[in-house]
DNA sequence: TTGTAAGCGTTATCAT
DNA sequence: ATGATAACGCTTACAA
């Protein structure tokens, strides 16, 4: 005969039903639902899952009601800045529901994003928040057949798969090459590296702009598909300073490159804004604080993640936003780096 | 009489061991431990779980085995550098495992600690990371009950829960101090913003040093408990030069401190390192690309974190380290910011 | 509002 | 090396 698996000694909700006299659903009833039971086993069933501290099992939960409290979290860097803002906020914006995260990183791979959400597929998460529009078919797939809310980050775009909750980094970097070019700057950079598909709407956005003014040329543009660092921006700027000699002004793709740059300029003597004029992206805290002061596209990182959590939560508990897309915008913070130059 | 419950339309393990012509305990058997089976089944299970494109079910693999393949890990901040690097190191020493990171953010609070610990507590992790050696009394109760590997990382000292992965922030403050003396700086200020316990004893190595040498005086010394930040490294440093006008070099508790205090020496025209040495601490990037390069203390962030998931993972498969701690050090990385100061 | 009965999908235990 | 059986702790479906 079958002996009984050695127990683990770990209290049941059985046994706070039987201390509170009621049955182990009216108990279970009591976690998820406590306005369901009456007063008078309200009240019992808590002394008696205090009294024998009482702690649910999440594995069994899980298995008998085929869902998770889990919300999944695929962001493809850990390092950068920008996403540390982010997931501060959807850490925050997690810390008092019921909810938890399951974060996982995709290294800026989108095949690496299509593992990791078949993975996550497997888990049945209760939503879900991927970075990014640019998934492949596939993992769009995978997130259509995943019936649980989605929510894309970073930026905005078309045809979401579900939520969306970002800005037009298209239109941050036109607005900010535009104030460069009513600065009276001519000869305008465009610094980049890591090119992800959101530098790449950048350098769309500067496009625009020089366009549109009929400043651009191709000699202005030098990117790398390196990692983003401050000494990354210092060698782009030197590399660019043979490319273009008579540049008077860089739009750079993060904060970063641009710090990178006002520090190749201080070796070089080189004065900003006079001979320099510099523009970042995303507004780090150190921006306002450089000599001189730099001007930076400011990026709404924490609300992004915040916003994406509450949209997801909101989802699970069936409330629709108004609109799938929430666009949280920028603002270009004008600082002594980018004001007008010697006429 | 009871109906079924509506059947999910999800492939499960018994379907496959019908396939495959095994009872569902053998096909159990193959995913957790392939060599016990026969060649042949191993082949039948093999097929006939990728023909009908089985994925375990982890929820009831948790409940049923009552354990997890999760590693917990508990960190003070999600937006510090620091932290970033630790978190990589973490990540991706468990991406080509099985185990999966369950990150949760204390905020620096070591009663939101003890709370998240009892909250793990109950999820039965493989394992846990914690980032220090500063844990209530009831936090190391918590632990010391949880019967997994357990690796404090950060820091090292005496008495470990269990194990240990860092290097001692007073050692390495006392370094960098000694070096400051070394290079004739004699008014030596103390930067410190936040003064978590690794702050702390970054301040007490600093005393140690200064004391030794003769030269401590607290007016040199100036801590603020708030975040820190580049702007904040400016502020310290304007009122430390009202608190000690004469003050030579600051040794500064991290890099962001060093470069705000740069950009103030920038701003004042104070030249650095014939009017003021700055020496930082972690050694970030930018550090290096500065103007003047700046001196800092180079830690093994990436490294503290992939080790301890190592040191984890190995304890789980009954694999224990020969010392329960392990030592990464430090490395004082000199640059102009300390270089000898003008006699 | 409360209870009964039947799973949820997997693994531990014991036997062969 | 393989299998029969009984859990694992909770919740769903249904009934009262």
């Amino acid at each position: 005969m079958g002996r009984t698996r050695a127990k683990s000694g770990k209290i049941r909700l059985t046994e706070v039903a039987k201390l509170a006299g009621v049955s182990p659903i009216t108990a279970s009833r009591f976690f998820r639902n406590p306005e369901a039971l009456s007063i008078s086993k309200r009240e019992r069933v808590e002394s008696a899952a205090r009294e024998l501290g009482y702690v649910p099992d999440l594995a069994a939960r899980a298995l008998a009601s085929q869902r998770t409290e889990v919300i999944g979290v695929l962001i493809p860097s850990l390092t950068n800045n920008v996403f540390s803002d982010v997931l501060r906020g959807i850490y925050d914006a997690s810390q008092s529901s019921r909810y938890s995260i399951q974060l996982v990183n995709t290294r800026y791979s989108i095949l690496q994003e299509e593992k990791l959400l078949r993975l996550f597929q497997a888990q049945r998460p209760a939503g879900l928040v991927v970075t990014g529009i640019n998934q492949t078919p596939q993992s769009r797939a995978v997130m259509e057949a995943m019936n649980c809310p989605i929510v894309q980050i970073m930026e905005i775009g078309p045809d979401p798969v579900d939520m969306m909750v970002g800005f037009s980094h298209n239109e941050a970097a036109f607005e900010a090459v535009s104030h460069l070019i009513a600065q009276n700057y001519r000869r305008i950079g465009f610094l980049g590296a890591r090119m992800d598909p959101r530098v790449q709407r950048r350098l769309e956005g500067y496009r625009d702009a020089m366009a549109a003014a009929g400043l651009l040329d191709p000699r202005l543009i030098l990117t790398t598909p390196v990692p983003t660092s401050v000494s990354m921006g210092g060698t782009l700027f030197a590399d660019m300073l043979i490319q273009a000699p008579d540049i008077d002004a860089v739009f750079c793709v993060n904060d970063d490159i641009a710090l990178g740059v006002l520090f190749e300029c201080q070796r070089r003597q080189i004065s900003v804004p006079e001979d320099m004029a510099i523009v970042g992206f995303n507004d780090l805290e150190f921006m306002a604080s450089a000599v001189p002061a730099l001007t930076s596209v400011r990026t709404n990182r924490y609300e992004m993640g915040s916003t994406a959590i509450s949209m997801v939560m909101s989802a699970i508990e069936g409330k629709r936003p108004s609109s799938p897309v929430v666009d949280l915008g920028f603002e270009l913070m004008i600082r002594r780096s980018s004001l007008a130059r010697r006429q």
